[in-house]
DNA sequence: GCGACAG
DNA sequence: ATCTTGTCGC
């Protein structure tokens, strides 16, 4: 069988990489990245963690804005069709992240996700395919780069640098904290970088990750015991 | 051909 | 993502 170059994972048919991608140029049209027109009230954090190797548990933390008080905690434990591959993310792991959506009693005016937005080599990461699923306004924050170049951003909180790729600017390089390292902060959907930016530094506390991934993130550990 | 590669 | 020990700093 054909394995994905270093990783341990069967190669996906090439007919259905054709599909995804086919799909990802239908998303690609939809993208719209601009001054949101919601008046933020609600902000939602969205994360997922693994339990072995095809065993996905997805969280969606709803905080109010901008006093991020926790509103409502949801979870989704269910089952991957695909391998993880770079750029692909999504269609590994965005299935069970909408069925969490489902769970939440109230729906936010904005999702911040754990990954990239349209900081991607089609614009198309997670952030970005969640929100034209939802149509709904959308942000990534990702730990990682997965294309484009920057310089670092000064060290202090509240530095930013941007991300380019291809002659464009895909992202901000963000320091939510002193001498930690930086995030990485796209558009996703129905939003600009400007906003989602500035978002995401008023949402970091005391920590370098903003509170509503933070939590998303922290109770994905804390669910995973009641699995 | 050689690296890089979200979660 | 996950597997893992000690270690540095607020």
């Amino acid at each position: 069988m054909a394995y994905y170059k270093r990783f341990d994972y069967p190669a996906p048919d090439p007919a259905i990489l054709k599909k995804l991608t086919e799909q990802q140029r239908d998303m690609q049209a939809q993208i719209i990245l601009q001054k949101p027109d919601f008046d933020l009230k609600l902000i939602a954090g969205c994360d997922s963690s693994f339990i072995g190797e095809d065993s996905i548990l997805s969280v969606f933390v709803l905080l109010a804005y901008p006093s991020m008080e926790v509103l409502e905690k949801v979870w989704h434990h269910g089952t991957v069709q695909l391998p993880y591959i770079p750029g692909f993310l999504s269609f590994r792991e965005a299935p069970n992240v909408l069925e969490a959506y489902k769970k939440l009693q109230q729906k936010p005016d904005l999702i911040m996700v754990d990954g990239h937005g349209i900081s991607h080599p089609r614009r198309l990461g997670i952030a970005t395919h969640l929100g034209i699923h939802l149509n709904k306004p959308t942000m990534g924050v990702a730990k990682k780069v997965l294309v484009g170049k920057y310089k670092e951003p000064e060290i202090t909180k509240g530095a930013i640098s941007p991300l380019v790729y291809k002659e464009e600017v895909i992202a901000n390089v963000l320091r939510t904290k002193d001498n930690v390292k930086p995030v990485f902060v796209s558009p996703g959907h129905l939003i600009d970088q400007e906003t989602a930016t500035r978002i995401a530094m008023e949402c970091a506390l005391k920590h370098k990750l903003p509170e509503p991934t933070r939590l998303a993130d922290h109770y994905a550990a804390v669910f995973k015991s009641e699995v």
